[in-house]
RNA sequence: GCCUCUGUGGCGAAAUUGGUAUACGCAGUGGACUUAAAAUCCACCGCUUCGGCUUGCGGGUUCGAGUCCCGCCGGAGGCACCA
């Protein structure tokens, strides 16, 4: 009896077969996924070789687009919904120009090694390749599920052996290469990377002298002598300057890899500066290069700007001055040469090494501040050096006005004046930046004017600031009052036979000038350019990393391996963990682990004369490298001979390959965070510009387009301890504009961030398959908001996102049957209008990257036809089409049932019909004192006389304008009459 | 401190060269359908003392300013002893 009153409820009340909801979504999803896979529907044709497209044809004369995004670490964590924001914005571009006829090459590698990957595996006590595999597996099975249109033929993880092995080709390369400022490259620049040898020609055949050792001949040196030589020359070099130890990683760090306050990014540990041998990448002879051909590329200017930054190029002067008692005497760097005469003392880095010279006595009448409360400089000088090396970066920068230092007890001459300055020695100079030594002029430097005041030292000002009378400062002869005139800068001084130096009534820019010339012609110094940018530390003391292909013979002269003794695996090691030690620990060396497997480091090669005994390299390279250069590896996946074919390059990024691509060439579209505009972004453009130097690309940028995506955040809630809570199950109550919200009863705080674990305010794609399906997930990322801005994630809303498919499904398709209900009539005219409208705006939403802005037209268009007596197929079949680049699965399912056998994925984007573009109506808006007062219906090619006319005399609107004839109308015929009434 | 960017309804956000501010979505309100609810469909939805007032605040340019200029205030990001 029960049975019979429940079923009838039940039939009424289940949801129809077809209805559009996830249960149907992921059918129609799975579904479509397995036939692109089984079709090859996303596979890009190569000019040659075995990738051809899903027909089996190479490229013809079809237009390249390169797109795609920043290559994910695959994290033990997986997914949440804020990753895929660039990758679906991508996926939509190269949907987009897929259908526009183009060859599109969309695909995703893996970033797996690095120090994260690592990391994980100690925590799981598995060797790193396991987790990371199966970390990748995971994340192909969650990026499959989204229905990214990669060419799955062409990914990759940068762990792969035969990936390895190229990275340490290039590597061999840069480390093979010199840097030479003078010669012409091709494309008709100055300055080129340029093979070692041609170095070691100029050596032999005397064109060029050997540093060190002048007049020898380059056959006499020993084979130390010369690497030592050539090693001063190489783009990968050993060096011994000072570099970034952090004893709580256990590894050396890039300088980029260390945060403002002096900590590592990774770990937040205390850096230290310790001189270690290390490997290092010459970026800085490509520092010009890098700022300049910025100009060539299409990218946010946000990100140009803090590459240039970065680098910091800066304009100045390199001076020497003498110094008692030393014959080397000085050299600094300033850019302000002007005021020299400023100049009151000197200042060097306690590890510059004029230090050494400090003498045994400190001079007469020495004021006693200046002394450190030590008995001579000698020992004053040594216990500042002492307790500077003790200091982690962070503890280096002073706070406000106090500076540290201590007299040397030298003297420097001012090579203008001929005033004697005291040399202190100070930690605000530093030693990496210029010459590490500084004239100080306090007069025009804050830094020197904290540091003079504390030390007593004199201040003299030699450009006339704000609010200062001339007379004041320099009465004896008349000048120009202008602020920024050089003042108080003559002298009359010959005693080394110079010319007589006036700076006097000159604006900085001339006086710098003008002193430039002056100390170029007296051979006291010139003008140079210089850099923030330091050259690339590029070793760590990490297992999970690629080896250097570098072996040292007994004399610990490094050799390269060649190149079909590549790649050099990793060795199993008895442990992989890093060595790391107390964080503050300054005093500790790091150790690496692949030196624990003696086997491997001790090594017998023959490397061109006879059977060696050689040791590897035990450093591996910092997982920057595998980013170098992977988007050339896309192009050409499996090639044996080359790290990508000439041939596929120049098709693919080559300058001409693309009319947006310019005349740098390189990828068309890169999306990814802003995050790596100084790392990632730096470090692959001079790889790429060594590569293109060498001749190996032809493309001098490596990526065109640059587009920064938003963060996606979220919200999380604490209780009243402060503990959060799972932002899930939070209630939220809106009273007006007072928002209330609440957990268990319990009222909690909103606070907006990150999403993460520890916030448990955690959503996955996988959550979103499950609830709205792929195509809504897609949707709603899509509409949420400009691309390149942040916004906060609210699952609530995607229910919009969802509805908006639903009803497109239901203007198509039966619910009961699963059957098309679209008519073959032709659309009436007010649709055509639309139609057509929406097809050039959303066309040009999606050439503008604006996804948010076109699914606001597409959902116009698709509520118009939700109210039409029956959906007609030449307006709906388009909709289809331009919703199918954002929503996939859906538009081919419709596509599918409204007749179409052939996916639609390279179906044509439809293209409007300019017939039906223009109105013949318009509503034309009559403004008065710029107040909108009256609005008229109006042809739209009305002309400004008639529109004039018409306005004056609409009706209601001489009680604006009054009785009397206007001042002033202006007629923007067919939209705008603005009225100004007489008074 | 220096360099970028940003500020519009209850919320996410639109507004192409200065030309009808608030498209589209969420939330909300009312109605139709239903025994009822959900779903769906239709309508409304900045504030207002009904004069008007509204794009963080104060000025300016203009017939007309969210948009351009000057000065503040708030928010985000980057760099930071770089001579």
């Amino acid at each position: 009896m029960s049975d019979e009153t429940k079923k009838p409820k039940e039939q009424y009340t289940a949801e129809p077969q077809w209805r559009y909801n996830a249960a149907l979504a992921q059918d129609i999803e799975l579904k479509w996924q397995k036939e692109w896979d089984d079709t090859g529907a996303f596979y890009a044709a190569n000019v040659k070789g075995n990738l051809v497209n899903g027909k089996g044809d190479h490229a013809g004369t079809q237009k390249p687009y390169f797109a795609i995004d920043m290559f994910p670490f695959p994290s033990g964590k997986g997914l949440h919904v804020g990753h895929p924001l660039g990758y679906i914005a991508t996926d939509m571009m190269s949907r987009y120009h897929r259908m526009k006829g183009e060859n599109v090459l969309h695909a995703i590698a893996f970033d797996a090694f690095g120090l994260p990957a690592e990391q994980y595996a100690v925590q799981t006590g598995q060797h790193p390749r396991i987790t990371t595999e199966e970390n990748i597996a995971n994340m192909r099975r969650q990026l499959h599920r989204m229905g990214l249109s990669f060419d799955s033929r062409r990914s990759f993880a940068t762990t792969d052996m035969n990936y390895v092995q190229w990275t340490q080709w290039i590597f061999s390369q840069i480390y093979n290469s010199w840097y030479d400022p003078t010669f012409t490259r091709p494309d008709g620049g100055q300055g080129s990377a340029r093979p070692i040898s041609t170095l070691i020609d100029q050596f032999t055949n005397g064109t060029r002298s050997i540093p060190g050792h002048a007049g020898a001949q380059w056959s006499d040196l020993t084979t130390r002598e010369q690497e030592d030589v050539l090693n001063d020359f190489r783009l990968a070099y050993i060096s011994k300057a000072p570099v970034n130890w952090a004893p709580g990683l256990g590894t050396v760090l890039a300088n980029e890899e260390v945060t403002a306050d002096g900590r590592s990014e990774r770990g937040n540990f205390p850096v230290f500066k310790r001189q270690l041998r290390q490997w290092s990448m010459r970026i800085t002879a490509y520092g010009h290069r890098l700022i300049e051909d910025l100009e060539t590329v299409d990218w946010p200017d946000k990100v140009k700007a803090m590459q240039r930054n970065w680098i910091g190029e800066s304009h100045g002067a390199a001076i020497h001055f003498d110094v008692d008692r030393v014959a080397d005497g000085l050299d600094i760097y300033t850019t302000r040469p002007d005021t020299i005469f400023g100049t009151t003392f000197m200042v060097i880095s306690p590890e510059h090494p004029l230090c050494e010279k400090a003498p045994a006595e400190w001079p007469v009448g020495v004021p006693e501040q200046w002394t450190g409360g030590y008995d001579s400089p000698l020992e004053a000088v040594r216990a500042y050096r002492q307790a500077d090396e003790a200091k982690s970066a962070a503890d280096h920068v002073s706070d406000g006005q106090t500076k540290s230092g201590v007299f040397t007890g030298l003297y420097a001459i001012n090579p203008v004046t001929g005033q004697q300055l005291p040399i202190f020695t100070a930690d605000y100079v530093l030693m990496d930046y210029g010459f590490g030594a500084i004239m100080a002029v306090p007069g025009g430097d804050q830094r020197d004017y904290d540091f003079a005041t504390t030390f007593g030292l004199p201040i003299v000002y030699t450009v006339l600031p704000q609010g200062v009378i001339v007379d004041d400062l320099d009465g004896s002869q008349p000048m120009v009052t202008k602020v920024g005139t050089v003042i108080n800068s003559a002298t009359e001084s010959t005693a080394h036979g110079q010319q007589p130096l006036s700076l006097n009534g000159q604006s900085v820019a001339d006086a710098t000038s003008t002193v430039i010339t002056w100390l170029e012609e007296e051979q006291i110094g010139n003008g140079v350019t210089s850099y923030r940018l330091r050259d690339w530390l590029f070793s760590r003391q990490r297992y999970w990393g690629e080896p250097f292909p570098i072996v040292y013979d007994e004399d610990e002269v490094p050799h390269l391996l060649p190149a079909d003794m590549l790649p050099v695996r990793l060795p199993d090691v008895p442990d992989y963990t890093p060595k790391t030690f107390d964080p503050d620990d300054a005093s500790s060396n790091p150790e690496a682990p692949l030196s624990r497997n003696t086997e491997w480091t001790t090594v017998q090669l023959d490397l061109g004369d006879g059977l060696k005994t050689y040791h590897r390299e035990t450093n591996t390279m910092p997982n920057w490298a595998g980013s170098c250069w992977y988007y050339l590896r896309y192009l050409d996946p499996q090639d044996d001979t080359y790290c990508v074919d000439p041939s596929e390059e120049a098709y693919w990024m080559g300058p001409d390959h693309n009319a947006t691509a310019g005349k740098s060439g390189g990828i068309d579209l890169y999306i990814g965070g802003v995050e790596h505009a100084v790392l990632h972004l730096l470090y692959a453009r001079f790889w790429h510009k060594v590569l293109f130097d060498l001749g190996y690309v032809s493309s001098s940028e490596p990526f065109h387009k640059l587009f920064n995506q938003g963060y996606v955040q979220a919200y999380a809630y604490t209780d009243s301890r402060g503990q959060y809570v799972p932002a899930a199950e939070v209630i939220e109550t809106v009273e007006g504009s007072y928002h209330q919200f609440e957990w268990n009863g319990e009222m909690v705080n909103r606070e907006f961030g990150k999403m993460g674990k520890s916030l448990k305010n955690i959503v996955t794609p996988d959550d979103m398959y499950e609830e709205y399906g792929a195509d809504t997930f897609r949707l709603y990322e899509m509409s949420m908001g400009p691309l390149a801005e942040s916004r906060p994630w609210n699952t609530k809303d995607v229910t919009g996102s969802l509805r908006f498919l639903q009803r497109l499904w239901r203007n198509c398709i039966n619910e009961q049957t699963g059957l098309s209900t679209v008519t073959d009539e032709a659309p009436d005219l007010k649709t055509l209008k639309l139609l057509n409208k929406t097809i050039a705006e959303v066309t040009d939403e999606m050439e503008g990257m604006r996804p948010n802005t076109a699914i606001a037209k597409l959902i116009v268009l698709n509520n118009h036809l939700t109210s039409l007596p029956a959906v007609p197929r030449a307006a709906v079949e388009p909709l289809i089409l331009m919703v199918a680049p954002i929503a996939p699965h859906i538009a081919e399912e419709l596509w599918n049932r409204l007749g179409h056998d052939e996916s639609l994925a390279h179906a044509d984007w439809p293209v409007a019909d300019p017939q039906y573009l223009g109105a013949d109506l318009v509503t034309a808006v009559i403004q008065v004192k710029g107040k909108v007062r009256a609005k008229l219906e109006v042809p739209s090619d009305i002309t400004e006389e008639d529109l004039r006319d018409r306005a004056l005399h609409s009706e209601g609107i001489e009680k604006w304008i009054g009785t009397l004839p206007p001042r002033k109308v202006i007629v923007k015929a067919p939209k705008i009459v603005s009225i100004v009434p007489s008074e």
